[in-house]
Formats: structure tokens, C-alpha cells, sequence
DNA sequence: CGCCTGACGAAAC
DNA sequence: GGTTTCGCCAGGC
């Protein structure tokens, strides 16, 4: 390990009060923010963290949700569309938009319809 | 250690 | 207006 590499990264995320948590905890956490019957997208999350320019980054650290606890609500995190495109990684598929739909949001095709109304933003409803 | 991929997003073409 | 490319950053090979 002599090679430190550039793993660790600057730290251009941090919010007011933020911990030492890494940024994948930070999106555990914003996402456990989502109330339910609503959903957000992988750019507003990274948004309110200050890397709205990495919403990829938020996409893959649902890579972890479901396997820290408590469960992250992945399944209320869709694209800046409103489609289901992480319903892949669900198991079965199907499952993240019967969850939705469970909580009062209709999806259709593996799209929410009504996507603006149930659309939360972490960034205006934290007052980020 | 370098190249590719990836649950996004926005701009360029 | 649809398709393609870049940017972002991290992890896998």
C-alpha cells in the first residue's frame, strides 16, 4: 500500500454540518429524507451534497443501499425523468416500482407518472 | 498503474 | 429534436 493513489478525494462535498461521512453516506442519508409517496432524482441528491455534477456518483452509491442499515429507499430515487432505470438492480426488477406504487406513486412503464408532483427536492424542502 | 464501465445530466452536434 | 459526447469520480479488471 505504499502507493497511496488518489483514492481519497479533496472535499469539495460538505454541506453545513456534515460529518465525516463519506459520500456515500451522505446520500444514505438524504435519501432516508425522502418522504414517503414521494421520489428525487440521483442529480438533486448530488446537488444537495454539492456535487450535482457527479449524479452518477450517487447512482453508484445506491450500489450499497439495501446492504447498510437502516435500508435506503432506493427505489424513491429515479432519474431527473421520473424512470425507473435502477429497477434493474432491484431484485426482482419489478419490485422498485411496486414499491412506488405502494406508497401512493403511480408508475407506468417503468416511468412515475405525475413525476413533477411527487418530485421532492432535497435541496428546497432541507433549504439547502 | 491504466483502461473501461457505470442506477446521471447537460451540452454539443 | 433526436443522438452522441463529455464531464464527474470511483471501483473493477
Amino acid at each position: 500500500m505504499a502507493s497511496k493513489k488518489k483514492t481519497e478525494n479533496p472535499k469539495q462535498i460538505k454541506p453545513s454540518g456534515s460529518r465525516d461521512e463519506s459520500f456515500f453516506e451522505l446520500v444514505f442519508e438524504v435519501a432516508r429524507q425522502i418522504p414517503k409517496g414521494r421520489v428525487t432524482s440521483y442529480g438533486a441528491i448530488a446537488a444537495c451534497l454539492g456535487t450535482k455534477s457527479s449524479a452518477r456518483m450517487v447512482g453508484w452509491a445506491m450500489n450499497g443501499a439495501g446492504r447498510v442499515k437502516p435500508k435506503v429507499p432506493a427505489h424513491r430515487v429515479v432519474n431527473r425523468i421520473g424512470m425507473l432505470t435502477g429497477k434493474q438492480h432491484f431484485s426482482p426488477p419489478g419490485k422498485m416500482a411496486q414499491l412506488l406504487k405502494a406508497e401512493g406513486i403511480k408508475v407506468k412503464n417503468d416511468q412515475v407518472q405525475n413525476f413533477q408532483q411527487v418530485f421532492w427536492d432535497p435541496v428546497k424542502e432541507l433549504g439547502f
